[in-house]
DNA sequence: TGTTAATAAATTTTT
DNA sequence: TTTATTAACA
């Protein structure tokens, strides 16, 4: 057998880690030094050398992105289709084994799953059911108390007893909502994990089967595995010690979902016969770039250690840019992309990357005005829209009735005249009986003590339920979706809307056919679930796409979060200011601010050939001007690895200055608006204006300590800092 | 029942 | 500044 293609493409760390004997392996990979090829090779390896079975490989990730990803990267690689290969996320793989053995995991065969939207939903709801403030338990809050004890392994049931009156309450809200999901057949996002971890370790033939029949268990992005899903890969590779993970500390940026850098440092503990490869050859960028990044990271305490080094050249400079104000720095970065591209290069191969989306509207602003394609990542993707989520709700209660979040959100959407008082009434009797909101308002509908005014509306929506049920029960998918869409009235209700939000929704809904029509040659899942519920548990688990117009040559926009994974040849990182990035929340804990600093690292190596740090003197932030300080990661960076840039055809001064005074532009060309200074008594400060010329020359200056003050220029012996 | 005015809040978001 | 939510209103 020909092994060269797995073996040939890799350097000698990549090598060891593939063909290691040693079957639990950690690989710290650094920011582009092929983990994603380690893993795919890794593979490859133990198939066509070791022979192990695809059925024997389980391989897991974070995003489906990153899955599919895998999965045709390998089908190149062997030249096979890789079916029978188990790779997918943690909660899909979770959801495929809950629906294999649904009865044992105590779920009904046809359950559903809840999006952080419809829990988010599920919860206020239960809060007004309970009848507590909103303002008092936020359901934000609630929800973050749900999904992180779940995400601990822990039930409502096991929590203890606590005499703190607020703790108490959300206990009781969590087992509240456990019981409501129970008697909806609903699983959220954490339940999938918990109760597929639960699920494995109380069934003991169940958890041998696998243990056994998964000789290789492979991990991407380690560094990001919460609590519970490091338990659900030790169950499964205790035995053995079968655990192939590939991570890097540095790249740790999800601590605030859960994710538990200390599982690296578990796995070292918890695998005692396990291996460690570094894999610090970076084939993305050029040494300045990690010149910069290597030395920023090393602010961090307790890493595993790496450093990144490349073999290609030098490059470019990192360059850093004191931007006037926000407008102007945007005006900065569409300008170099707009030389960028008359240079020859694709804009799709620029990024601005920024810490909080709403930064993105001044560079949308900009490159609009400049007439520079973009594209903003982000934001609601296809199966989360309102109106998709309406008619997926028509489309759960037709296969479950008692599914009640579902149930809320369209009994009055259309709206058909069953106002809050009715459903009072609805939600009042469910809470009695303990029974759905759909048995509830069947018992209502017979009740004849019940005003008829209420129960006419109520009664035509069951019956819409019934008759769609039974109109659509012979069709295939795609159709049944076809049918709900009109006949549930929603596509008339959407229709009426006004505004450009509107179209775009009813396109929305028929695009949703066509998604249903696709899910019906995708490849089934091996149970006796419905199509129709496949499908729904597919949008739950794949929102889908942000934006359609990928072909197009665009800009791209998008945080750093959403970055990492990327790369890109020219990459802006903006905004860099204390109290924005790192943020002000992160700003008192050190361990938050070692997060920012990874994100900032991260940040730094999306870039391969040229990359901008960009900060403003001034910035209008939530309707106020303020004046921060450059980011501290600025000056973590040794200047040796930085470039100071001004604008081009520019001898220092910003084009901002003449258009905020005109006339008034000579002041010997010393101080420029915006600039930080130094006075013997106010200390520092930032020059905000100025006017009058020569002796008579005042500068406004926002001092730190001392506030915002007018200065004689002649006088006040200004220094910079 | 849907619209409007006032008020408060304000990261990051793989599933 | 924008955005979301809520209370008051027609």
């Amino acid at each position: 057998m020909d092994i060269t293609p797995i073996i040939d493409p890799l350097n000698p760390a990549q090598r060891e880690a593939v063909t290691s004997s040693t079957p639990a392996l950690l690989v710290l990979a650094g920011a582009g030094s092929g983990k994603t090829r380690v893993l795919v090779h890794r593979i490859a390896w133990l198939m066509q050398v070791e022979g192990t079975s695809p059925h024997g490989i389980l391989a897991v990730t974070f995003t489906n992105k990153a899955a599919s990803e895998m999965r045709s990267r390998i089908e190149n690689l062997l030249n096979i289709p890789a079916q029978s290969l188990w790779v997918g996320t943690f909660h899909g793989l979770a959801h495929r084994l809950l629906r294999r053995h649904a009865k044992e995991a105590g779920l009904p065969s046809a359950f559903q799953i809840l999006d952080s939207d419809d829990q988010h939903r599920l919860i206020r709801r239960l809060l007004k059911t309970l009848d507590l403030d909103e303002a008092r338990w936020p359901p934000r809050q609630v929800q973050w108390f749900i999904n992180a004890h779940k995400e601990e392994g822990r039930r409502a049931r096991h929590l203890a007893e606590s005499y703190d009156p607020f703790q108490k309450q959300m206990q009781r809200i969590y087992l509240a909502y456990e019981e409501t999901c129970e008697r909806s057949g609903l699983v959220d996002f954490a339940e999938l994990l918990l109760r597929a971890h639960e699920f494995l370790r109380d069934t003991p033939e169940v958890l041998d089967h696998y243990q056994r029949r998964f000789h290789h268990v492979l991990v991407d992005e380690f560094q990001d595995t919460n609590r519970i899903q490091y338990a659900w890969l030790r169950l499964l590779t205790r035995e053995r010690e079968n655990l192939f993970v590939v991570g890097d500390d540095d790249q740790s940026i999800y601590s605030w979902r859960g994710a538990k850098i200390e599982n690296l440092h578990k796995f070292q503990k918890d695998y005692p016969s396990h291996r460690l490869i570094r894999l610090e050859q970076n084939y993305r960028s050029t040494s300045s770039i990690l010149n910069a990044a290597n030395a920023l990271i090393t602010h961090n305490e307790g890493r595993l250690g790496k450093t990144l080094w490349t073999e290609g050249g030098i490059g470019e400079p990192v360059s850093v840019y004191a931007a006037f104000n926000e407008q102007e720095e945007a005006y900065f970065v569409a300008e170099r992309i707009k030389h960028w591209t008359q240079e020859g290069n694709a804009r799709r191969d620029a990024a601005i990357l920024y810490r909080s989306n709403a930064q993105s509207r001044q560079f949308e602003e900009k490159l609009l005005a400049m007439g520079i394609p973009y594209r903003v990542y982000g934001g609601l993707r296809f199966f989360e829209r309102a109106e998709i989520k309406d008619a997926l709700a028509y489309l759960r209660l037709i296969s479950n009735r008692h599914d009640d979040p579902s149930f809320e959100r369209v009994v009055n959407t259309p709206v058909r005249g069953i106002g809050a008082k009715t459903l009072d009434l609805v939600r009042d009797l469910a809470r009695a009986e303990k029974c759905s909101l759909w048995q509830a308002a069947e018992t209502l509908c017979r009740d004849a003590a019940v005003p008829t005014r209420a129960r006419s509306p109520l009664s035509g929506f069951l019956q819409l339920i019934e008759t769609l049920t039974l109109d659509t029960a012979e069709l295939p998918l795609w159709e049944k979706v076809q049918h709900v869409v009109p006949a549930s009235g929603l596509r008339a209700h959407y229709e009426k809307e006004k505004g450009e939000q509107a179209e775009a929704r009813v396109e929305n809904l028929d695009e949703l056919v066509n998604a249903a029509r696709q899910f019906e040659y995708e490849p089934q899942l091996d149970t006796e679930l419905s199509k129709l519920d496949q499908f729904l548990s597919h949008a739950a688990l794949e929102a889908g796409e942000n934006q359609s117009d990928e072909y197009e040559d665009c800009v791209q926009l998008m945080t750093l979060h959403a970055a990492k994974g990327l790369e890109f040849d020219l990459v802006f990182i903006v905004g860099l200011e204390e109290g924005l990035f790192p943020s002000l929340q992160s700003l008192e804990e050190p361990s938050r601010l070692e997060e920012e600093r990874r994100l900032c690292y991260v940040g730094i190596t999306r870039a391969k050939r040229k990359l901008f740090l960009i900060y403003a003197e001034t910035r209008r932030l939530y309707g106020k001007e303020t004046y921060p300080r450059p980011s501290r990661f600025l000056r973590e960076i040794p200047s040796e690895h930085l470039q100071e840039v001004r604008m081009r055809g520019n001898t220092g001064r910003p084009i901002a200055f003449s258009q905020t005074s005109p006339s008034t532009n000579d002041n010997g060309g010393v101080f420029k608006l915006g600039q930080r200074v130094r006075h013997a008594k106010f200390g520092e400060g930032v020059i905000l204006q100025y006017e009058g010329e020569g002796s008579q020359a005042r500068v406004q200056v926002n001092f730190a300590e001392s506030g915002i003050k007018w200065l004689m220029l002649a006088y006040a012996n200004l220094q910079r800092p």
